[in-house]
DNA sequence: TCTTGAGGTGCAATCGTTTGCAGCAATCGT
DNA sequence: ACGATTGCTGCAAACGATTGCACCTCAAGA
C-alpha cells in the first residue's frame, strides 16, 4: 500500500471530497465524515487533524449529498408577496439574519402581482425545504396538503388562519387596535374611522375587531370603515378621499398599517388641504422606520418584530428535533408609539417627546 | 415476476420515488429519469404515462440527488446588505422573479451590520450556488479566490469593481450624474453639490465623476461634495446639515441615491426653513417607487431595473451553458425623471407634468 | 492470565437520481 | 430477403456523503 504525504499537490479538476481526503490522510471516508459531526465518537486528534487539512484543501462536506442521505436540507423556504411594504423588508432580513444564525438556509419566494400563493407553493416546496415561512396571504387547505405531503411544514408569519391548524406567530393585533382607539378616544377624537387593508387578511380583521370593540365599549358605536384593498400608500391615498368626502369627515382615522397610513395623511393634506393632526389624527399598525421620520412622525402600534422573529425560529427548532410542540401559535404583544401624527394627549404629554430627528 | 396495477394503494411512510414508479408501471428508473428531461429521447406516449402518473402521486424528482450527480444545483445565491435603501427591495423581487421564471431557485443571504459581504460569502457559498448575485459593497480579491475554488460565479449587481474581473451589471451612473448636473445648470441653479454615500461604493464614485465633469465642463468648477457615510435617509439628513451651514449656502443638491435625497430635503425643510425647490433644487439617483409620492415627488435619475435584470439572468443562463461570453460588463442608460423638488426649466415645461398624484 | 468493556475505526449499504452504452424490435432501402 | 438504420428502453456505474454494525486494541478488573 503507497504511503502518501499529506498535502500533495492539486490534482488538477476534480472538486475535492472526502474520499479525497480520506487517501491522502490514511484514514476511512468514515472518519471525515465523523470529524465534522459533532455527536460522532471519535479521537480529538483524529477530528483535529482532519479539520485542519480540511481547512488547508478548503473542503466542506457536499450539502446535496449530506441532504440525500439524511433527508434533512436545512433549508427554510419565505414566500413574500408585498415587499414594497416596507413592512416585509424589515421583517425578512431579522428571519434571515436570525435563521442563518440558527444554521438554516434561507430560500426565497416572491409572490408575483396577478399570482397567488398557493400559485408559488408548489415550487416553493420543489426544492423540499423542511419548513416554509408564509409572509404572506393564506394558503388554500389543498395547497396545504401538497406541501404536507411533500414533508414540508408551513409556519405563517404576521398572518393566520382560524380555520387551519397551520402553526402562527403573529403581533397581537387586537390589542393594537383597542391601543390606537383609546388613544384617539382618549385625545378627544368622536368621528372615528378605519381604512382596511386587504379585505380577508387576518391583520385587517383583527386590528378591525380590537379597535371597533374598543369604540364600542367606549361608546362610539358607529365607527365607519373605508376598504383600502390592499396594504399600500397608493391604496391609503384612495382610500382616504373616499373616506373624507363624508359630512361630517372623521377626525380620526386607524389605518391597518403604517404605509397605509402614510397616503391617508398625505390625501388628507393635498387633497383636502386639512392639517394633521390639528384637522385629523392618523395612526397606523407596524412602526416601520420611516414612521419615525421627521416628515412622518407618524403615530403607530409596533410589531414587536425581534420577538416574533425569535419565535418563529424557536418553532421551527423545536419541530425540528421534534419535540412534539403544544405551542402552536405566538401573538405577541407591541407597544403603542405615540408622535405627531395624532393630537397630543391633554396634559400635553407624549411617549416620545423627542421631535424623532435622526440620532 | 408480479404485475402491477398502476396506482396501488399508498403503502405507508417511504417517500416516493422513482423506483416507486417504475415498478408501478413497468418500466425502468431510467425511463422515469427521462420522461423528466425535456431533451431525452424517449417515446411520447411513454412519457406522457410517466407524467401522469407522476402528476397523480404528486411525484416529483429529487433535486438533492440531482444536483448531487448532475454537479449542478440551479442555485442563485443573493447577498443583499442594504435592504432599508428601498431600492433593493425593489431589485431583490425583480431578480427574484426574473430568475424563478428561468428556473433558478434563489438563496437570500442578508448582510448583518457590522459585518461585511466578505464574512458571508463562505457561507452563501456553501450551499454550493452556481452563481452568487452580490448586490452589496465589494468582495475582496481573498474571498473571490475562495468562491472561485467552490465553482461559484460572482457578479455584482449595481456595483463594480474596476480592480476585478467580475462581471457586472450596473446602470450608467456617470451619465446620471452628468444629466443631473446639466438639469441643475439648465435651470440656474449655480451653487451645486453632492452628497456621496459610502465612500468606496462604485456608485458613489460614478455618479459623483458624472456629476461633477458635467459641472466643471459647464464652467462650475467648484462642486462642493458632503460625505453621506452611508445610503440612508438618516445619513442625507446628517449630511445636509453639515452641507447647508457653508455661507453661502448651495442652491442645488445631487444625492447619491434617493432616499439620501429624501433625507436631505427633510432637513433643508426643518433644520433650516428653506423651501424645496424655490430655494434649493434637491435630486436623487434610483427612481425607487416613494419618489414619485406626492409628499416628495423627488426628481431623479431612473436606473433601468428591468433591464438590469434581464441582462443579469441573461449572463447567467449564457454563462450557465458554457458560451463563453464576451460581455463581462452591462451598463445601461436610465432617464432622468423631473419632479418637483427641482426648480422648473426656464420654459416652464416639467417631463413629468403630472402632479405624481397615484393614479 | 483471562475476561470484559470502552474507545476508536473501517466496511458496506444506502439515499434518488443521471447517463453512456448495449441491446432489441421495427422500419427502410436495395 | 437481408443488412443497416432508427427509435426506445434497460443496465449499471457513478455522484458524495451518513451510519449501523463488526472488529480491533488496549487497559482495567478478577
Amino acid at each position: 500500500m503507497e504511503k502518501k504525504t499529506a498535502d500533495k499537490p492539486e490534482p488538477p479538476g476534480k472538486r475535492i471530497n472526502a474520499k479525497r481526503l480520506a487517501e491522502d490522510l490514511d484514514v476511512s471516508i468514515s472518519t471525515i465524515s465523523r470529524a465534522f459531526n459533532k455527536q460522532a465518537v471519535i479521537a480529538p486528534e483524529t477530528r483535529s487533524k482532519v479539520l485542519d487539512y480540511a481547512d488547508r484543501l478548503g473542503y466542506r462536506p457536499n450539502p446535496y449529498a449530506q441532504s440525500l442521505i439524511t433527508q434533512k436540507s436545512r433549508i427554510v423556504g419565505i414566500i413574500v408577496s408585498h415587499l414594497e411594504n416596507p413592512f416585509y423588508p424589515e421583517a425578512l432580513r431579522g428571519l434571515s439574519e436570525a435563521l442563518r444564525e440558527a444554521g438554516w438556509h434561507v430560500m426565497l419566494f416572491t409572490v408575483p402581482s396577478g399570482e397567488t400563493p398557493d400559485d408559488i407553493l408548489p415550487l416553493a416546496i420543489s426544492y423540499q425545504p423542511e419548513f416554509v415561512i408564509v409572509m404572506a396571504v393564506t394558503i388554500s387547505s389543498r395547497a396545504q396538503e401538497v406541501a404536507e405531503r411533500a414533508g414540508t411544514k408551513l409556519i405563517y408569519f404576521n398572518r393566520r388562519d382560524p380555520n387551519s391548524s397551520i402553526f402562527y406567530v403573529v403581533c397581537d393585533n387586537a390589542h393594537g387596535g383597542g391601543m390606537i382607539a383609546d388613544h384617539f378616544i382618549d385625545t378627544g377624537c368622536r368621528r372615528l374611522a378605519y381604512i382596511a387593508g386587504f379585505q380577508n387578511a387576518s391583520t385587517t380583521l383583527d386590528r378591525w375587531r380590537g379597535f371597533r370593540d374598543r369604540c364600542i365599549a367606549r361608546g362610539f358605536a358607529d365607527v365607519w370603515r373605508e376598504e383600502g384593498y390592499s396594504f399600500s400608500y397608493e391604496a391609503g391615498y384612495r382610500a382616504a378621499i373616499r373616506l373624507m368626502k363624508r359630512h361630517p369627515h372623521p377626525d380620526a382615522v386607524f389605518c391597518a398599517s403604517d404605509i397605509i397610513a402614510l397616503g391617508c395623511i398625505e390625501a388628507v393634506r393635498t387633497e383636502f388641504g386639512l392639517r394633521v393632526p390639528e384637522d385629523v389624527s392618523v395612526a397606523g399598525l407596524d412602526n416601520i422606520e420611516m414612521a419615525a421620520w421627521p416628515s412622518h412622525s407618524l403615530t403607530t402600534y409596533s410589531q414587536p418584530l425581534d420577538r416574533m422573529i425569535e419565535a418563529s425560529v424557536k418553532l421551527i427548532e423545536e419541530i425540528s428535533i421534534g419535540a412534539e410542540n403544544e405551542t402552536v401559535a405566538w401573538q405577541i404583544k407591541g407597544d403603542i408609539i405615540v408622535r405627531k401624527s395624532t393630537r397630543p394627549p391633554p396634559g400635553g404629554k407624549r411617549s416620545e417627546v423627542v421631535p424623532d430627528s435622526p440620532a
